[in-house]
RNA sequence: CGCGGGGUGGAGCAGCUUGGUAGCUCGUCGGGCUCAUAACCCGAAGGUCAUAGGUUCAAAUCCUAUCCCCGCAA
């Protein structure tokens, strides 16, 4: 069949690929413009469009959708449009101009997390299972049919990073095999839950900040989401540290620890409450709870274990994060 | 030209303001203590101080240029 594929991110460029091996051809790649970023404004070529020069396949960059755009879209020979990671919500009109099948790959099992941030919903909710969903494209955001979905278990070392590695290699060949199964006219897509449907929503700057008057297991759940970027933070001596894997401190190993250290009137959450090599970075919060902190970076600086700060930074029991 | 931090033995940092013997916490190797140890004690190796110029009797330190890394902001 011939596709005709959106995306603009770097988890659209492995969905590419699956489909430009396949025996399924690319019509043409949309992808959105390159936009000044980064550190210095340099402008940075859009990685879609990079990846779709490497492999020869013709490619559309826009900015909004303008008639100009629609116009050369009704030229396009296609048979399924497929959407992944392409950062746009695709106006009601264009579904009117072809009689395609439109796809998504969803990072989540519809109709749990439809929205932006799937991945990050999944890991503060502390979801123990997570998936892939392959749905029909509408106008509603994440509302459509759902083709196919693969499930798969989220474990409590598994961080954004992870589950979006995760994503990719059980969502390609679920994508593939869909693909293959709408050409031989042998699949049957249905209507999600409407009752037990959850939205996820963008995260703001805010959020990324950790509060160590929640709990540990809260604490640690924004760890895990936000890991490695954009990274959940606090903050030590005024210096940003972005805390990159942590753990929550089983209830005796906790006990023996809080004994050990007299809370004075003045002591709050975010207190240290041990900091060597050994046991490595423990952090009081919320109900007597406390975090093992074991990889970090401080602002300005690189990723580094809990042993490498506490002998370059002098970190010490007593001190506070913030 | 958006703002800012940084590149110092294998790791993470200090030293730079006020130029003049390379420092700290670890790691590694050797030895010792110990029933034993990731603990403790003694000792050792390991550094063109990002790169290239410049100032100076003398540069990690001051000046100029370049490369690389990172935080904010977008």
């Amino acid at each position: 069949m011939k596709i005709l594929f959106f995306g603009s991110s770097e988890i659209s460029v492995p969905f590419l690929e699956e489909i430009y091996k396949s025996r399924h051809s690319i019509t043409s790649v949309v992808t959105t413009i390159d936009k000044p970023a980064g550190r210095g404004r340099r402008t940075t070529l859009n990685i879609v469009k990079k990846k779709a020069i490497e492999l020869g396949i013709d490619f559309i960059q826009i900015e909004k959708f303008e008639d100009n755009f629609f116009d050369n879209f009704v030229k396009l020979e296609f048979d399924v449009a497929v959407v992944a990671s392409f950062g746009k919500i695709l106006p009601e009109r264009i579904f009117k101009l072809t009689t395609a099948r439109w796809l998504n790959v969803h990072p989540s099992l519809l109709p749990r997390y439809r929205g932006p941030t799937p991945i990050i919903s999944t890991l503060l909710n502390s979801d123990k299972v997570g998936g892939v969903s392959i749905i029909e494209v509408v106008y509603e955001v994440d509302a459509g049919k759902i083709y196919a979905q693969v499930k798969f278990g989220v474990e409590e070392d598994d961080n954004k990073d992870s589950l979006e590695q995760k994503s990719i290699k059980f969502g390609k060949p679920l994508l593939m095999a869909v693909l293959d199964l709408i050409e031989d006219k042998n699949i049957n897509p249905y209507p999600q839950d409407e009752e037990n449907v959850v939205y996820s929503y963008k995260i703001a700057k805010e959020d990324l900040k950790i509060s160590w008057n929640s709990s540990a297991m809260e604490i640690v759940n924004k760890v895990r989401a936000f890991s490695s970027n954009p990274g959940a933070y606090c903050l030590w001596k005024g210096l940003r540290i972005k805390i990159l894997k942590a753990g929550v401190l089983s209830g005796t190993a906790s006990n023996a620890h809080l004994d050990k250290l007299k809370f004075g009137e003045n002591e709050k959450n975010g207190l240290v409450v041990e900091a060597d090599k050994k046991t490595g970075i423990l952090v009081s919060c919320n109900k007597n709870e406390m975090v093992k902190i074991e990889r970090l970076k401080p602002q300005g600086g690189k990723v580094m274990s809990a042993a490498d700060f506490i002998n370059g930074y002098r970190l010490k029991a007593g001190e506070n994060f913030d």
